[in-house]
DNA sequence: GCCGTTTTCGGCCCGACTGTTTTCAGTCG
C-alpha cells in the first residue's frame, strides 16, 4: 500500500472522528500522522518489512498509528475507520460546510430533528422547527437558511492566478481609503499554494471603521457576513469569503505572520514559544508571568528573532520541517529565487498551436533574463495543434540553425520538441529524428483513460528511450477541472532516477504539474527538476514565477532546477 | 493520540465575533 493511501485513510479518520464531536488533540494526531506519512521520503511498506526499523522512531507517530499502518498495509483495510464510516451520516459534514454550522450544531441538528439531507434541514427551518432547539434562535435559523444558498453557490477554491487577480482589484479599491497605512494580504495566498479557500487583507490603520466601510463598498461585494471593532468578513464575487482584519502599526507583524499561517506552523510555533516561556499572539510576543512584558510584534522579523528563529519564507510555512532545520543545522536551506532561471525549455509557436515565431519567442524570452530556450512544438499526432511531422520538424531546426547565427551571444535557442507518447506506447517519432534534437521532453496527451498499468508503462518506456530527456507535465491534472491520470507516480520516480532524466513542473497555474508533494518526493530521490511556461504566446512565458513559488513550497533549491544550471552544464548532463 | 531540558500523566495556540445567553458556548481563522 502506497504512503498516499494510509495517508488518506488517516485524514479520513480524523474528518470523521471530528464529525464525531471527538478530543481534538485525538483528531490533530490523526491529521498530522497523515502529513507526515504522505510527506515521508520512504514507502512505510518498507519499513514496516525491515525488522531493525521502527515507525514510532518517526515524529508524530506512536504506537497507536504504527499499529494502524501494520493493519492498513497487511488487510488494506482499516476496521475503525470502516466502523465510523458506517455510523457517520454524511448529512453531518455537508451541513458543516454551512458558515456558521459546525460539529457542534450538525450533531443537535441531525439527531434532534432527524435530519437527512439538507433538503430536510432547509424544510426545518422553513417550518420554524430549528428555532425550538435549546442553542438556536431565529437568527440562527435564518442564518442557516442564507448559508444553504452560500453552501450550495460559494465557489470552492480559487486558483493562484485567480486569486491574484482578485487581489489586484482589491488593492486598487482599497488604495482609495486614505486611513489605510499598510495594506497585506496574508492566508494562503501569500503561502504561495496553488489554490486558495479565502483571501485574508490585513490593514494597519487607527481608523477601522473607515478601512471597513471602504471594504463594504468593493463593487464585487454581495454579503458582509460578520463585522467588529478589529475583523470584518464578507463574500465577493460567486460568494468567495474575504476576510478583514485591522492592526496597530506596532503590531503589524505578529497579525502578518499569525494571518499568513499556516494553522500548523502557528501551531508549532507558539508551542515553541510556550517552551521558551513566552506566549504569542496576534499583537506580539509576550513572556509568560505577571507582568506579560511585550517584547516583539511589529516586524515579522521581529517575532521570529524574539523565538530565537529566522526569518521563514511564507511558502515553508506548513508545519512540515521549518521548525526543524532551525534545530538540526541553524537555518534553512538557499531555495531556489526568481532571479535563478536562465532558461525555459517548453514552449510553442506558431509552427503548431502558439501564437509567435521562434524569433519572437526568443527575444521576448531574452527581455525576461533568459540565457536559453528550448522551442518544443507538438508532434504530428496533436493533428488538432497542427503537431509537426519528421519533414516539418527538421524544417523547423534549420531555421532554428539559422537563427542562432543570427542571434549570437543574445540568447541560445535549443532544438527540441514535445514528443507525444502513443496509446500503443510509441513514441509519436522515429528515434533517428529524435537523435538529432538538443531536447526532448515527451508527454501523454491522448489516451489519458487508460489503465494504471498502462500509462505507468507508456511513461516509464519513455524514460528508457535514451533520446528522451524529461516528462513533461507528468500527471495530466488540470487544476479545479480535470483529475491526474491513473499513473503509478512513484514507478515514474524510480524510473527518471534509474535512467538519469530530468522531470518538469509545468508553471501554467492551470496544471503545476507536478505537485509540491510530488516534487519533494522527486527531489529527495536525485531527480533533476525543469520548470517550464510552456507558453503558447508571449504572454505565456510569465507564468515560470508561479513554478519557482511551487517549488519553494517543495523546499527545492537551486542546484535541483535544471534552468538554473549554465547551457554547457545541461548539455553534459544530456550527453551523460 | 502524541509526547517529555519542569512531565510516563496532563498537557496540547490563541483571540474575535455572534447569538443566545444572563456569563458563555460555538464557530472561525
Amino acid at each position: 500500500m502506497k504512503n498516499s493511501e494510509i495517508a488518506h485513510a488517516f485524514e479520513e479518520m480524523a474528518d470523521l472522528l471530528e464529525l464525531r464531536g471527538e478530543n481534538p488533540f485525538r483528531v490533530r494526531a490523526y491529521r498530522q500522522a497523515a502529513r507526515v506519512i504522505a510527506d515521508l521520503p520512504e514507502s512505510v511498506e518498507e519499513i514496516l518489512q525491515d525488522a531493525d526499523r521502527d515507525l514510532t522512531q518517526i515524529a508524530g507517530i506512536g504506537e497507536t498509528i504504527a499499529e494502524k499502518c501494520r493493519t492498513l498495509v497487511e488487510t488494506g483495510t482499516l476496521p475503525q475507520l470502516e466502523k465510523l464510516r458506517r455510523e457517520t451520516p454524511p448529512v453531518l459534514r455537508q451541513m458543516t460546510r454551512i458558515p456558521g454550522v459546525g460539529v457542534k450544531k450538525a450533531l443537535v441538528l441531525q439527531q434532534q430533528l432527524d435530519i437527512q439531507s439538507l433538503e430536510d434541514l432547509r424544510r426545518a427551518c422553513q417550518e420554524h422547527r430549528v428555532r425550538q432547539l435549546k442553542g438556536f434562535g431565529a437568527k440562527t435559523e435564518a442564518e442557516i437558511l442564507r448559508g444553504l444558498e452560500i453552501a450550495q453557490a460559494a465557489q470552492q477554491r480559487l486558483r493562484i492566478d485567480q486569486a491574484e487577480e482578485l487581489v489586484a482589484r482589491l488593492r486598487e479599491h482599497m488604495a482609495a481609503c486614505r486611513e489605510i497605512q499598510t495594506l497585506e494580504f496574508a492566508g494562503s495566498y501569500r503561502r504561495g499554494k496553488e489554490t486558495v479557500g479565502d483571501i485574508d487583507m490585513l490593514v494597519v490603520s487607527d481608523h477601522g471603521a473607515a478601512v471597513m466601510d471602504r471594504l463594504a463598498q468593493f463593487p464585487g461585494l454581495v454579503v458582509v457576513t460578520a463585522r467588529g471593532d478589529t475583523k470584518m468578513s464578507c463574500r465577493v464575487d460567486d460568494h468567495f469569503q474575504v476576510d478583514l482584519r485591522v492592526v496597530a502599526a506596532e503590531s503589524f507583524g505578529a497579525a502578518l505572520q499569525y494571518f499568513t499561517g499556516s494553522k500548523e506552523h502557528n501551531v508549532q510555533v507558539r508551542g515553541r514559544a510556550r517552551k521558551m516561556g513566552l506566549t504569542i499572539n496576534e499583537y506580539g510576543v509576550y513572556r509568560l508571568g505577571e507582568n506579560q512584558q511585550r517584547i516583539a510584534g511589529a516586524t515579522e522579523e521581529e517575532v521570529y528573532t524574539a523565538l530565537e528563529l529566522g526569518w521563514i519564507p511564507p511558502e515553508l510555512r506548513e508545519g512540515r520541517k521549518e521548525l526543524q532545520w532551525y534545530e538540526d543545522v541553524d537555518h534553512l536551506p538557499p531555495l531556489i529565487e526568481d532571479g535563478d532561471l536562465v532558461a525555459d525549455l517548453h514552449m510553442h509557436t506558431s509552427a503548431t498551436d502558439g501564437t509567435e515565431t521562434i524569433e519572437a519567442m526568443a527575444e521576448a524570452a531574452r527581455k525576461l533574463g533568459r540565457r536559453y530556450i528550448a522551442i518544443t512544438d507538438h508532434s504530428q499526432r496533436v493533428s488538432m495543434a497542427h503537431g509537426l511531422d519528421a519533414e516539418r520538424l527538421l524544417a523547423q531546426w534549420e531555421q532554428i540553425d539559422a537563427l542562432n547565427n543570427k542571434l549570437g551571444n543574445r540568447i541560445t535557442v535549443l532544438k527540441g520538441i514535445e514528443c507525444d507518447i502513443l496509446e500503443s506506447g510509441q513514441l509519436d517519432l522515429a528515434d533517428d529524428v529524435l537523435a538529432q534534437a538538443d531536447w526532448v521532453i515527451a508527454s501523454v496527451h491522448y489516451g489519458q483513460k487508460q489503465s494504471r498499468e498502462k500509462i505507468t508503462q507508456r511513461i516509464v518506456g519513455a524514460l528508457e528511450n535514451p533520446h528522451v530527456d524529461a516528462i513533461a507535465h507528468p500527471t495530466g491534472r488540470l487544476l479545479g477541472s480535470r483529475p491526474p491520470y491513473e499513473v503509478d507516480i512513484e514507478a515514474v520516480f524510480v524510473a527518471a532516477a534509474e535512467n538519469k532524466k530530468i522531470l518538469e513542473l509545468n508553471a501554467n497555474p492551470r496544471r503545476l504539474d507536478l505537485s509540491e508533494e510530488h516534487l519533494m518526493r522527486a527531489a529527495a530521490m536525485g531527480i533533476p527538476i525543469c520548470i517550464n511556461s510552456d507558453a503558447h504566446s508571449i504572454e505565456g512565458m510569465h507564468v515560470l514565477r508561479y513554478g519557482i513559488i511551487q517549488a519553494r513550497r517543495a523546499g527545492l533549491l537551486r542546484d535541483q532546477v535544471v534552468n538554473t544550471w549554465k547551457l554547457a552544464t545541461l548539455r553534459r548532463w544530456l550527453q551523460r
